[in-house]
DNA sequence: TCAATAGTGTCTATGAGACATTATGCA
DNA sequence: TGCATAATGTCTCATAGACACTATTGA
């Protein structure tokens, strides 16, 4: 059965354990004009010399993983404050990075509104590109397995959290909500229907009395809401739930 | 803006970023008699003496987090083949052991059928205990908001993948199946729209021709079941959604 | 005026849940 | 026969979705 757990648990002795980095990799996501965009960095240097990468860089003894995350969010694009931020999962096979053990920690944070300039970062270094751009070419190290899971964890979080109104500013319009939910899930919602499902409970929009400007095209200026408290713990839809397509097989 | 990551990426130099120790903790479960069990090892050395601790070791460079996620169960159970393994999260809040700096990446496994004998392990260090027990006293380390994260991810899981079935043998009744819905989701759930609901679309429950013989009340005996195909992907139920709470508030 | 978008009204199909009823075993 | 459990039937109500319609702006 080998060496116990215990065993090893017990010891002070550096040699007992295999040694490893520790670092945290981070999925920096923002929304523009129905866009949804992603924070990559291009590697200057081998391996991987030329791919983009995410942003990422070691933890500190000092520091919790969620500090090193909000730490490396911070030096990559100066904001303080992330919508959102939470852990998405390790990674850790072998030789996932050729130089050395390392396992990192992959964290998904999601701006606020639109992105404010590349604030605090080297504009020629890194870049909010859009997430169908950046999936179309290889990343570096198994980058884009986790950018694989981070998507996937935005779409499940879209009907489990608030993270929907994490990607706007602080008032938008009913429009742009629903923006967001059909570009992260690909689907179309009914205008009205949509509308209504969010209007039908307190919590969700919370009216400003102030007006939108219209977009070039025209059109009736739209009301501008701000956040409601329930966002905090909840998502007001459900997307229509995966077994359901399943029917169809 | 401080030190580059790419700059310490590029280094070969151990040196160059702080060594930890990359631990993997497994929260093994396992449903018998509609109690809801949990592997506990028993500390023998300090710190944390007498207290619970959580199964876990140290990751090996040579493999994977999964790999050493499924060596650790088996190292403790015998168990090569759970009804389920996820990743839970990485957990790395400086000081989480006073010994050394620790990075631990937590697993959730749950046992498929009942316990069948604290198997492969020291009955004396290791022990199969409900989890209401478990929650009522300290554990070491930060075991105690892993387990919680753990039973938080169980019940977000009975609704989104076929977990439920995992914690049942080969074959079970469709009271047991809801017996373990009813357990995690601390719920009653109507006998009639239960069944119902997940006789109404196929691959969910495959009959098998038999039946199970009648409690000690005695009964009518119930069909026995074989899982079917789709618990692969998804639930049959969903729990009633946390926002449908709220709306008391 | 038209084009474009915001916002409202109304109907329907679906599904979850409450609850009554029937079936089948055992003591 | 009576009890306990399994299995089926039936009804209601909430809600998601389709879709027609009205309102308000700029060109």
């Amino acid at each position: 059965m080998g060496r116990r757990r215990t065993g090893l648990r017990s010891s002070y002795d550096p040699s007992d354990y295999p040694p490893f980095a520790v670092t945290v990799d981070v999925v920096i996501l923002a929304f523009d004009e129905g866009v949804l965009r992603l924070l990559v960095i291009r590697r200057g240097a081998a391996p991987f010399k030329g791919r983009w990468a995410l942003p990422g860089g070691f933890k500190l003894p000092t520091e919790s993983l969620d500090e090193a995350a909000r730490r490396e969010l911070f030096e990559e694009t100066g904001v303080e404050a992330p919508g959102f931020l939470r852990q998405l999962g390790a990674y850790g096979d072998p030789g996932r990075d050729p130089r050395m053990n390392v396992v990192t920690i992959a964290y998904l944070a999601v701006l606020s509104g639109p992105i404010v300039a590349a604030a605090g970062s080297d504009a020629a270094h890194a870049e909010f590109r859009p997430v169908a751009d950046v999936v179309a070419k290889p990343l570096a190290f198994d980058h884009r397995r986790i950018l694989d899971d981070a998507l996937e964890c935005v779409r499940d979080d879209l009907d489990r959290t608030g993270l929907a109104a994490s990607f706007l500013g602080p008032t938008f319009t009913v429009a742009e909500l629903r923006a967001v939910y059909e570009a992260i899930w690909d689907v179309s919602l009914d205008q009205a229907n949509f509308r209504r499902s969010l209007l039908a409970e307190d919590g969700w929009l919370e009216p400003t009395g102030q007006t939108a400007s219209p977009g070039p095209a025209g059109g009736k200026p739209a009301e501008l809401f701000a956040r409601g408290k329930r966002w905090a713990t909840a998502s007001p839809l459900r997307r229509r739930s995966p077994r359901e397509e399943g029917k169809l097989l």
